[in-house]
DNA sequence: CTGTTAGCGCGTTCAT
DNA sequence: ATGAACGCGCTAACAG
């Protein structure tokens, strides 16, 4: 009825004795350091890999005196989701402390590339263990983290990817497929057909590219008798979005809404001074002050969200499987799409 | 830029050295252990409360050369949920050797009340740190827990509470929200009005009393149009689900189906026959093989989902929390209701 | 009842 | 290039 037994793990000392070398050697082919000949190294990997042996992070850390030192680099309060996400990191790093992970953000201003790429360089592998980033694509960027991950930092991007660098892992949501289950919720919707609007923040992004893409996807194969107008790209100013909202709103035979960008304040605006709010289905994107209170009056119907807490939690899990392993590869992990009507609000 | 600075914590000399007594005294109050006037114990406490002083559980683990024991008590077999639960578990075994954490599972015959109680009497402190049962509400199962509580083992309820008990926490979802979630889906998928059939397990399950309550509550303040018929209750098992699930689809002027219990293979069954499929909407519980597939073909709509890896990553976390602050309470968890379309399908 | 001490698995001087 | 010895925060065996 229960588990099978399992055998005591290794220890450096097994591996110092299976390799007949000291703890001292044992240690430093285990942190790459020099002071150690080509052979006896050799002799150390062997023995690691005969008796599976796996560092206990917790026993080195305490040796150490020192805890797990994980650094966020993310944009300043451009929008409601990057406050969201630093409130979540906040909250992360209360109880981390217990678990001898320290925490450190760094908020630059959004969209500096060069800013981000500076302050890359300037991590230290003493005081930084792994780097958590929030980054657009960008050359400067992806050269600073060749850079940090030989200097032996390991560097994890979060929301959005940077495919072509050395990072070491991606947390993030599927943006096609959120694309496609806003879709697949509209269609169900409205099933007597009409017309849905489309509004975006701009299809230069990766993310708003792909949802609009999934969106189109579905649309076009399961609910013919809908129509899409737009996208509009909004630019995720909350002016600019009211009033390109505004001008949607005005289509004849108009049946829903599809923000799939930020700018939710200005969206929300233009909704309810039409006089349509709650006769539109009406989805949009991450839950904040602006779309939970939406949800509550029934201007929105449906909020898609990256939960930031999942974001966080699955990011620092990267870190110390990252630290702990410095050597093997962690799969990439896709955060759930949240889904968020105001029935089920947290 | 970055954050406050933080002072290193407090240690046992930390506190002993503030209480005026030795390392030994210190650990004895830690653990509850006897052989400690009453006077120098309040002493320690004091000192404890003045530095706020928290015990390092790896460092604790790691002097008893000993892991985190974690048993989980869960029923067989009974359904593809539970099934999907005990996979969850094995999955997280595997990962969790590498951070002191030992978990061990017993499979008990499910609805076995008295076989529980006797599983959790025989718990002994020097094998398991925590408990994590599965039970529905029964005196005897309270009794056993409150004993084992006693004797200084942490229990954690899962998926289904015990609130009579001394538990020290909860996991699972908020089945009232997932009961008006389905109602808010629904009402919107059908505008066109007409009736809804409903299907539980067994109205005496308090989480399916729960949905039945919440889908009722929505239905009645925002979907007047629409008529719920039912609930019929198929006791989780596929034939009678499915006989049952028949007779509603006979009913004129149906438009949705809500199944809230198990037993979905009977129900698909039922819907497919039925030559209905597709042409009503329809929401089921729990992501198994047979509602992703219903998913798939459009038999079914949405999937309310209680995330088995989201609850037991929950749950443990939870169970390091007690053993590590054995006397404070650790605010229950309530996980979050995942929606699955075919769009979003993980 | 209370204190002393060795040691858990690992990292780190400091010798050799 | 390699090893011995001590300490991290905590527990436990043994003295007193």
């Amino acid at each position: 009825m229960d588990d099978s037994e399992e055998k005591p793990r290794a220890t450096v000392h097994d591996v110092a004795r299976a390799a007949a070398v000291s703890l001292a050697t044992v240690d430093r082919v285990l942190n790459g350091r020099p002071g150690v000949r080509r052979s006896t190294a050799e002799k150390v990997e062997a023995a690691i890999a005969a008796l599976d042996f796996r560092r206990d992070l917790s026993a080195s850390l305490l040796a150490r005196s020192r805890d797990l030192n994980v650094h966020f680099l993310i944009p300043d309060g451009a929008n409601e989701f990057m406050e969201n996400l630093g409130a979540a990191i906040r909250r992360r790093a209360r109880t981390a402390r217990t678990e001898r992970l320290r925490v450190e953000t760094s908020l630059l201003r959004a969209l500096d590339a060069a800013g981000l790429a500076a302050q890359i360089d300037a991590l230290s592998r003493s005081t930084c263990d792994c780097a958590i980033i929030v980054a657009a694509e960008d050359e400067a960027v992806s050269r600073a983290v060749d850079a940090a991950t030989r200097r032996g930092i390991q560097i994890v991007t979060l929301v959005s990817d940077l495919p072509g660098s050395s990072r070491r892992h991606f947390v993030g949501i599927d943006n096609a497929a959120a694309g496609r289950t806003a879709a697949g919720l509209l269609g169900r919707f409205c099933p007597g057909g009409g017309k849905i609007g489309l509004v975006a923040g701009s299809l230069g992004l990766r993310d708003h590219a792909d949802r609009v893409a999934g969106f189109r996807a579905v649309m076009a194969a399961e609910f013919p008798r809908l129509e899409i107008v737009g996208p509009v790209e909004g630019h995720d100013a909350d002016d600019e979005t009211e009033s390109l909202t505004r001008r949607l709103l005005a289509e004849p035979g108009l049946v829903g809404l599809y923000n799939l960008g930020a700018g939710n304040a200005g969206f929300v605006t233009a909704l309810q001074q039409s006089g349509k709010a709650g006769a539109l289905r009406v989805i949009a994107h991450e839950l904040t002050g602006t779309t939970r209170n939406a949800l509550a009056s029934g201007a929105i119907d449906v909020v898609l969200d990256q939960n930031p807490d999942a974001e966080i939690r699955a990011a620092l899990a990267a870190a110390r499987a990252l630290v702990q392993h410095p050597g093997s590869r962690v799969e990439d992990h896709r955060v759930e799409i949240g889904i968020f009507l105001r029935d089920n609000l947290r």
